[in-house]
DNA sequence: CGCGTCACG
DNA sequence: ACGTACGTGACGCGA
């Protein structure tokens, strides 16, 4: 065979002697011409497309179920098989750099020396990549000492003459290969998806062509490879400067002609130049063996295919492949795919995962009679404890009434008790349950089940104690996963759950829960209650094998969670006189500052659209654009008050976008929020949403009411006691962040500059510029140093806050490291741990995971190092103010109060009082919180709270 | 529904 | 692959 007739492996059957209009529209836009075209030659880049895979697809955690990682192969499986599906090539083979150093590396030391080992997840998946490579029959290039550029340059020119050739690979440095015959397939943004690189797109896309790639390449140098460029010469410079002279010789022969500044950049890389310009290019000319011949695939082993498969438990591959490769299962196979059983977590396609019904192989009884009902609740009293889930007429726990519960005992077997049967009305039922649900000797597990309480306090049940949560154990596990039931079910059961739309339909067509057909709602209820007893058990296992997550959720997130129902349920009353009397100044104030607008800029236009403001201050002031977004240019407070000094317009502008926040978002929402029932407004406290263990408010936010301005502070006096004469309390932490921040340094003059109880911002000041007489603005940096550190601080980010060069930023943080030298080792400790175990801690042991450690990309990497170094921090903050949470509502419990929590906002919480009650109030949860921090291992730096009360929330500050 | 903006800790 | 300090949620605009 020869080959230039013969057939491609991945070709169309022979038996098709007529081409069939292809469903898939052919990529290959060379394809228009049928008959004479040239055999089409794919070199996949293996290393940067297994990379690529590796984080695209981390954050769905995909693994087998003994939790080997399996993301990395799933993907570049799927990208491999696409490519064959789609352009159906003759020749295709992967290429991977050999382990040997190259001739690179011996002629410049420190290439790649930036480079972090790939991550263990990643390493552990390449055997099998290289197993399915082979089993699919597509050959696998590897040669000593030359890495995969190379190997592919010098296939790419040998062959280009011959065929088409494809570069499949994201790396741009590859641009420099493209030619007349050759292109690159880059991957899309979206999963699966190529975008084909010719000459014109390399010219477009990096402002030269390919033949000037090279050049451009050795101005900017490579960073990710650790090769320096031109010093100050980007992408940009280097560009313009190669399209006047053409190359890197016409540019130096032009030197006189370019700015002092790139001029003597250029003289100093001069002696450099040679040899940036032989590391990045990429070898076309190696004597290689490699013949057209060997870069044919050959026939796939479907039994090594499909053994390796079933082993990673690709179920979703296995069944491309055989489409894909067009072979046939073989006969072992069938065991292969039932290798899941129908309680094992799917560790396949996270987009369309084969799961078993959630209701397969349980038995769901409604319980629609008197006789059935007094069964269940004689079996309910003899538990221990069960799953229990509410169905109701809406998703808001005020307007919900209930149309069902349902419970499951032991995992397997659920009873839904339906209302809407004569003798077994929500009210009077409820009524009978309710010795049972407030049982203290029987836990009650479910998911989310704050609203199961919510729903039930409306029928006077105290729904307890709340023994395990799976959104809660979910969000525990790993905060940045998700925590619906639907997923739940599908990652740890690998079932399928039937979903509340599909009950009642969606938009005009749903229907009341009442007109659903009663046996289908019940097997809808009893499939929630089953699948929460089936999830805790997944979850607890889990859990178990790691204690301290396990305490976290018995300690901390359990039993938060009646507190947080108790609170959203009490509300917060709003003082509407008050905030209209503020909409009506607010009202007039914008209706002035938006005729002197019009008039300063001579336009009339829509101030609240980004896009029209920045028209009207760039394009027709002509005022200088110093700030660009994704869209347009930048409007924001940092560009209006640079834009002050310039006009008087920018000023106005910050007022009016003031006004307009705290009108919108405040003064007029928040009236529109008090529940008419009540009178009072209720927020929901999220407790399953940060990614750091905080809790979050919406609906409305009450977390983020102002203050910081005259504005802000009246709308927080519109907050006040539900009962008149009545006070509003409020306790917040001092510093909390940086206490411990300084308990985790171990840092002795940290520490002691606490223990002195010093004002902490000076103290930073006084070490930082090493003076005794600290000025206000000393302190004002020395604070921006302190908030830096917190949240991993960069020069970038300090020179941007302080109005200062990043060389000063650095310099300012490098002393504050040299006399805080704990500071420093505790926080390189920290990324240093995450690294190796893929994860972070608070002192409590909660947990989140960072990848991103490891990314050879050194932005994302930075983000996570800053990630990394906050976590600790904010989390451990979030523990103690939850632990304080739980000790103060246990003794407001205890019968001995009458006051209420009301709010908590990150380092804050808000009681309402009786004035008799005050004193002792303060004295209580002051106890508890310095308490709580030390429980949570603040031991070594105190903890102090400050009080106040007063007759609003302003006044209680 | 994504984006830009801005309120809070 | 991303765009510059950490963590949130809500608003109005405009495609």
């Amino acid at each position: 065979m020869t080959s230039d007739n013969q057939m491609g492996l991945f070709d169309a059957p022979a038996t098709e002697t007529q081409p069939q209009p292809d469903p898939v529209p052919d990529k290959n836009p060379d394809n228009a011409i049928q008959g004479r075209q040239k055999p089409g030659l794919f070199l996949l880049d293996g290393m940067a497309m297994v990379y690529r895979a590796f984080y695209a697809l981390q954050q769905a955690r995909m693994s087998t179920r003994d939790g080997a990682p399996t993301g990395a192969v799933f993907g570049f499986a799927s990208s491999l098989f696409r490519i064959i599906e789609e352009y159906r090539p003759d020749y295709l083979a992967v290429t991977f750099d050999s382990p040997e150093k190259t001739f690179r590396h011996e002629k410049y030391e420190a290439y790649k020396a930036n480079r972090p080992a790939p991550p263990n997840d990643l390493i552990s998946q390449l055997g099998d990549i290289r197993e399915l490579i082979l089993a699919c029959g597509i050959p696998l290039v590897i040669m000593p000492g030359f890495e995969a550029d190379d190997l592919i340059g010098t296939a790419a020119r040998k062959f280009e003459e011959s065929c088409r050739v494809f570069i499949v690979t994201p790396d741009k440095d590859m641009s420099q290969l493209v030619h007349d015959g050759v292109r690159i397939l880059k991957p899309g943004k979206r999963q699966n998806e190529f975008e084909l690189v010719g000459s014109a797109e390399v010219a477009s896309q990096f402002g030269a062509p390919p033949e000037q790639f090279i050049d451009l390449l050795t101005l900017t140098g490579d960073t990710s490879d650790n090769i320096p460029g031109a010093k100050g010469i980007g992408p940009k410079t280097a560009s313009s400067l190669l399209e006047k002279y053409g190359s890197l010789e016409g540019i130096y022969a032009n030197l006189d002609k370019l700015t002092p500044k790139t001029r003597q950049s250029l003289e100093v890389f001069r002696e450099m130049m040679p040899l940036v310009r032989e590391l990045v290019t990429i070898r076309t000319n190696l004597d290689l063996p490699l013949t057209l011949e060997a870069l044919h695939a050959s026939k796939p082993d479907p039994e090594a295919l499909f053994a390796l498969l079933a082993r990673l438990e690709l179920k979703s591959i296995a069944a491309r492949a055989l489409a894909v490769l067009r072979i046939a299962a073989p006969a072992a196979s069938s065991a292969a795919s039932d290798a899941s059983a129908p309680t094992a977590a799917s560790a396949d396609d996270p987009g369309d995962p084969p799961l078993t019904p959630a209701g397969e192989g349980s038995e769901y009884h409604l319980v629609d009679t008197g006789e059935a009902f007094d069964t269940l609740l004689e079996k309910l009293e003899s538990s221990g404890g069960f799953a229990v889930d509410t169905e109701t007429t809406s998703l808001d726990t005020f307007e919900a009434e209930l149309a069902g519960i349902s419970f499951s005992i032991k995992p397997g077997e659920a009873f839904f008790v339906y209302f809407g049967t004569p003798g077994l009305d929500a009210k009077t039922t409820v009524a009978r349950l309710k010795p049972l649900l407030e049982n203290p000797a029987i836990g009650k597990t479910g998911q989310n089940l704050k609203y199961d309480i919510l729903v039930l306090k409306k029928y006077g049940v105290e729904l307890a104690p709340v023994e395990f949560d799976t959104m809660l154990a979910s969000y525990v596990l790993d905060p940045e996963a998700r925590h619906n039931l639907d997923d739940l079910a599908a990652l740890h059961l690998g079932r399928q759950t039937v979903k509340y739309s599909e009950l009642v339909g969606t938009g005009k067509a749903a229907i009341g829960i009442f007109e659903v057909e009663p046996q289908k709602l019940s097997d809808y209820g009893c499939q929630d209650a089953d699948i929460a007893l089936k999830l805790r058990h997944a979850l607890e296992e889990r859990l178990e094998k790691n204690p301290e997550l396990l305490d976290v959720c018995r300690q901390l997130e359990f039993p938060l969670v009646s507190v947080l129902a108790r609170m959203e349920h009490e509300g917060v009353s709003i003082d509407t006189a008050h905030l209209a009397t503020l909409a009506v100044k607010v009202n007039e104030e914008l209706v002035g500052l938006t005729e002197r607008i019009y008039e300063a800029t001579g336009e009339t236009f829509n101030i609240d659209s980004p896009k029209q403001l920045g028209h009207i201050l760039f394009d027709v002031l002509k005022l200088p654009a110093r700030k660009a977004t994704k869209t347009g240019y930048s409007t924001n407070v940092q560009v209006l008050e640079e834009l002050a000094l310039l006009h008087p317009v920018a000023s106005d502008l910050l007022e009016y976008r003031s006004l307009q926040k705290l009108k919108g978002t405040y003064i007029e929402a928040l009236p529109k929020m008090i529940n008419p029932l009540t009178g009072r407004v209720h927020t929901s406290f999220n407790q399953s949403i940060t990614a750091t263990g905080r809790l979050s408010s919406s609906n409305p936010n009450l977390q983020n009411i102002p203050i910081r301005t005259e504005l802000g502070k009246e709308i927080r006096r519109a907050f006040i006691p539900s009962s008149p004469g009545n006070l509003l309390l409020s306790a917040d932490y001092s510093q909390i962040e940086l206490r411990i921040a300084a308990e985790l340094s171990g840092d002795p003059m940290l520490i002691e500059a606490f223990r002195n109880r010093e004002d902490i911002h000076a103290a930073t000041a006084r070490v930082i510029f090493d003076t005794a007489e600290v000025t206000p603005d000393m302190r004002r940096k020395a604070k921006e140093v302190n908030f830096g550190v917190l949240y991993g601080i960069q020069p970038f980010g300090l020179a941007q806050r302080l109005g200062i060069t990043q060389k000063e930023a650095k310099e300012i943080i490098d002393t504050y490291m040299a006399k805080y030298p704990g500071m420093f080792s505790s926080l390189q400790a920290t990324i240093e741990e995450a690294r190796k175990r893929g994860y972070v801690t608070t002192l409590m042991g909660r947990r989140r995971y960072v990848p991103d450690l490891n990314s050879p990309n050194a932005n994302i990497r930075k983000a996570a190092e800053r990630v990394t170094m906050n976590t600790p921090i904010q989390g451990a903050a979030a523990d103690i103010i939850k632990y304080a949470m739980r000790s103060v509502s246990r003794e407001l419990k205890s019968g001995e109060f009458r006051s209420v929590m009301l709010l908590q906002v990150h380092d804050e919480l808000l009681f309402e009082t009786p004035p008799a009650e005050e004193a002792r109030l303060r004295e209580m949860v002051e106890r508890n919180m310095v308490e709580a921090a030390a429980k949570c291992g603040v031991k070594s730096v105190p903890v102090e709270v400050e009080t106040g009360a007063g007759k609003n929330w302003l006044e209680a500050h």
